[in-house]
RNA sequence: GGGGCCGUAGCUCAACUGGUUAGAGCAUCGGACUGUCGAUCCGAAGGUUGAGGGUUCGAGUCCCUUCGGCCUCGCCA
């Protein structure tokens, strides 16, 4: 077998007369009758083969029968391409290999979709046949980002003292958060296991163990429906350490985040990154990850609203909700009214908007006026005053929203995200990167009727807030801080509660009785009774940072091997069947779709 | 669990209102061609219109069921 000496991407004029040999896959050949090309592909390039008949017809016929995707290894010699033959498209374009011996490593079938087309190519088939798709140079940057950016945490976090350190994947099912994988054990019958949703106990009792500081990256699971941007398997930068504020936190983490996008992408980020409260973060923008590369927050005009003649604003703050509306530039005159009152109406009721309600903004004459079918229930100083909080210009569009106020910032966040991005507000390849600070430690979940979690359960209160646990849970704040850039989040973490004492007073907030969490987290709070660290920590979703860094929005673009909407594999067929066999080692006996039962017991009635 | 979009040749798409033998480009196969690089030219082959059922003289097109993919609401401590 001809052995390899350089790669595909590595020749240049320089290496001119080289005697080399390269091996790859054929990306395309071009026969002349006479001459024959082959542009030899491997991850690393792409290089020209000439194949000439009078020279070495042996490896002239052998060319004449290679196809596309063929594995093959050629010896020859570089040489420079003739004046005008460079190919400025192809980083080895200026020189070609003169091949004297041509050895076809393996043939191949013609592939089931042109790589060339994969883009716009039906993502099922690119899924089924994952081994092709990855082997197209787009994916396979992709990859080496991914390989590129795991390689610098590690290296970071080893300068700073961390320690990569492994937690179990068979791990104890933990009651609240997403649903678990359950994997049955076979040697405790009626028993399972639960995939790690993330290793947070086990780094918070490795500070207990004395390790000071931790990282691992880590995949975790989580059963719950897949988006664009989530998978059920996915992986997180997990990081832990001992004697620490948030600020610590924050600063070896912005750090971090900026030298890989130094390093990648050759972006400065400027640190220490702005931080913003969750209060300002809900009021201006609606949500907790706030899209920070367009202005266009949102305002308050309840006070307007109430005192105005339009019953619906007026009767729902008088019934204690509350009227937001933003003010999307140059919206007046790209929208028209069946754009705002059909397709942003419908938009909007997605998240649970009743209604959308808006203003055009015209100038005449040096004047604000503003314009729709709701004007007329406003006085004009009140317009006057709406245009004013908006600081309205001719040409916009002023949308409002009236409900309760989460309805309100649960329809307009995604509106102002859409209308951000359709009014070009922002230019792409921009990164604007924000902590989230100041969360409340609770928040009241009126369908139970109880306090739960904003972050999770084992997120410390502010030290000034803690005596308020006994007195007033609705209003402490936590020591938790979530990174976010361009509207997402990439980041979260928090100080955690190292006192066994207190821990148990926020499960009993929590409603988790006494039983409940000595059944469920007993080894835990146990652990937290031995001399537990003061300790915090964070964690990256290393999929959705790749996703930013290679200007990706599917997240399946990033991961080898990922999953369909069912959590299918279309490659490998998972998941599927297994022999009876095997079931009854695990004690276990499957039983018909419960739907289909009922649907069966339906019909007989 | 709900809503939306989609499924026609290997791939990407077309087929007016239900009406002849379902077309095109690329890929494939055969042929021609000594400087191409998305090669070009000539020719050929390629279809259970995702599957099943229904309406109709007649269904790719209409209706029902079902399978699959994507987006999304819920869900994701």
């Amino acid at each position: 077998m001809l052995k390899r000496t350089h790669n595909c991407g590595q020749l240049r004029i320089e290496d001119v007369d080289k005697k080399i040999v390269l091996a790859g896959w054929v990306k395309s050949y071009r026969d002349h009758g006479g001459l024959v090309f082959i542009d030899l592909r491997d991850r690393e390039g792409i290089t020209q083969l000439v194949f000439n008949p009078e020279t070495q017809p042996k490896a002239h016929e052998l060319a004449r029968t290679a196809r596309d995707e063929w594995v093959i290894a050629a010896e020859g010699t570089v040489k420079p391409r003739g004046e005008g033959l460079e190919n400025p498209k192809l980083l080895t374009g200026q020189i070609e290999i003169v091949v004297s011996e041509l050895e076809v490593l393996n043939v191949s079938k013609t592939p089931p979709f042109e790589m060339e087309n994969a883009e716009k190519t039906n993502e099922e088939i690119r899924l089924t046949s994952r081994y092709i798709d990855l082997r197209r140079p787009q994916m396979q940057q992709k990859m080496k980002v991914r390989h590129q950016v795991t390689k610098i945490v590690r290296d970071y976090f080893d300068k700073l003292g961390f320690w990569e350190i492994e937690t179990p994947m068979l791990a104890k099912s933990t009651p609240e958060g997403a649903r678990d994988f359950l994997v049955p054990s076979r040697l405790v019958k009626n028993a399972f296991y639960a995939l790690p949703q993330s290793p947070q106990l086990f780094k918070q009792i490795l500070m207990v163990s004395g390790v000071d500081k931790y990282f691992q990256i880590v995949r975790c699971f989580r059963d719950e429906d897949p988006r664009a941007d989530r998978q059920a398997e996915f992986t997180q930068i997990d990081v832990e350490a001992s004697f620490v504020d948030c600020d610590d936190i924050i600063t070896v983490h912005e750090k971090m985040i900026a030298e890989i996008w130094k390093k990648i992408l050759n972006v400065d980020i400027s640190v220490p990154i702005r931080r913003m409260t969750y209060k300002d973060a809900i009021n201006d923008y609606g949500i907790d990850r706030p899209d920070l590369r367009f202005d266009m927050k949102l305002k308050d005009i309840s006070d307007i609203a109430a005192d105005s003649d339009f019953k619906v604003f007026a009767s729902i703050v008088k019934k204690g909700g509350i009227v937001k509306g933003l003010c999307a530039t140059g919206g007046g005159d790209k929208y028209s009214r069946s754009d705002i009152e059909k397709t942003m109406t419908a938009f909007v009721a997605d998240y649970g908007a009743k209604g959308l309600a808006w203003l055009k903004v015209k100038a005449e004459d040096g004047k604000i006026i503003l314009a729709s079918s709701i004007a007329k229930f406003f006085k004009p100083e009140q317009l006057e005053e709406i245009a004013k909080r908006f600081d309205a210009k001719d040409g916009d569009l002023l949308l409002f929203v009236a409900d309760i106020p989460s309805t309100v910032n649960k329809a307009l966040a995604p509106l102002r995200c859409r209308l951000g991005r359709e009014l070009n507000l922002y230019e792409e390849g921009v990164f604007e990167f924000v902590w989230v600070v100041d969360f409340p430690l609770f928040e009241w979940n009126e369908n139970e009727k109880r306090y739960d979690s904003l972050h999770h359960p084992f997120t410390s209160p502010t030290i000034e807030d803690t005596e308020k646990l006994d007195t007033d849970p609705a209003n402490i704040n936590s020591q938790a801080y979530d990174l976010v850039v361009n509207g997402s989040e990439v980041g979260g973490g928090s100080i955690r509660i190292h006192n066994s004492k207190i821990q148990r007073k926020v499960f009993k907030i929590l409603n988790i009785s006494d039983e409940q969490a000595t059944q469920q987290f007993g080894f835990f709070l146990k652990a937290l009774e031995y001399g537990a660290p003061p300790h915090g920590g964070i964690a990256f979703g290393l999929d959705r940072l790749i996703m930013l860094l290679t200007g990706t929005e599917n997240i399946r673009d990033v991961i080898a091997f990922p999953k369909t909407q069912r959590g299918q594999c279309l490659m490998s067929n998972a998941p599927s069947l297994v022999d009876p066999k095997q079931l009854e080692e695990l004690n276990l006996r499957t039983q018909k779709h419960s739907h289909q039962i009922e649907k069966k017991n339906g019909d007989k009635k």
